[in-house]
DNA sequence: CGCCAGGTTGTTG
DNA sequence: CAACAACATGGC
């Protein structure tokens, strides 16, 4: 199948299975909120600094347990710029605990407000004065910031087009034969970007989909007989089955 | 109990 | 430059 053919028929497949994902989300009272808003307005900056520090601390760790790290900073009163800056290090990997690695990642979100000071003048929203490719350049400066964290930042905060490829992304692409199953990141987001029209919002609820496809059906142990897109993968049994 | 999460960085051959 | 180790909690 065309690269084309099969991003469209794919998307149009996952998404009469699994419907708009209104991603990214934002925690309020402990919950994740996926609004259809999402996609049709501008997010405001405390939502852009939300969605970084969510995809920091949801590197390599399930969303649920981001939640509850998220939902700690919110009660702390230490989701913002100012609150990080001003909480200490130690106390900061306490409340971020339950994402995993918190030493870690606690470093990276102290590299995260280094950047926003000394680079960005205290905001995030300032990376709309660059070009998506010199602002994801901007972003991949800062220590705890690869790829997938940097185009996550660009696609759901800033909404500038750039398709995020993530692990179940390869999984799935590569079984399905688009994709080799050990091509870099970019090689994989240049596929999707070439082979599909240059829409935000396609963009977002198709990364969506692709989580929520590799999540439920397309599993390390994939579950073909439930897979909406078997009768054109390879790896359920061939194409046409 | 074992496996795996919406990765990134540092080290080694 | 590719392969591998380190980082760590919580849900099923």
């Amino acid at each position: 199948m065309k690269p084309r053919a099969l991003l469209n028929k794919t998307y149009a497949l996952l998404s009469g299975k699994f419907g708009p994902g209104n991603w990214w989300p934002i925690v309020k009272n402990g919950r994740p909120l996926y609004l259809p808003e999402y996609l049709t307005r501008e997010r405001t900056p405390a939502e852009i600094f939300e969605i970084a520090v969510g995809a920091i601390l949801t590197q390599n760790t399930s969303w649920g347990n981001v939640v509850l790290a998220i939902d700690n900073l919110k009660r702390a009163k230490v989701m913002s710029r100012k609150g990080i800056s001003d909480t200490p290090l130690d106390t900061l990997a306490e409340m971020i605990k339950p994402s995993g690695y918190f030493n870690q990642k606690a470093k990276k979100l102290k590299a995260l407000i280094y950047y926003i000071d000394t680079g960005l003048k205290g905001s995030l929203s300032r990376l709309r004065e660059f070009p998506p490719d010199r602002a994801r350049e901007s972003l991949l400066s800062v220590w705890g910031v690869g790829k997938e964290t940097a185009d996550s930042i660009l696609l759901y905060g800033l909404g500038m087009p750039v398709f995020v490829i993530d692990a179940y992304t390869r999984r799935i692409f590569s079984r399905m034969g688009a994709v080799d199953k050990d091509a870099d990141y970019d090689a994989i987001r240049a596929y999707f970007e070439k082979h599909t029209g240059r829409d935000i919002n396609l963009y977002r609820e198709f990364h969506a989909l692709v989580v929520a496809q590799g999540k439920d059906v397309c599993k390390n142990k994939p579950l073909c007989d439930a897979c909406v897109l078997n009768k054109i993968c390879p790896a359920s049994g061939g194409e046409n089955r």
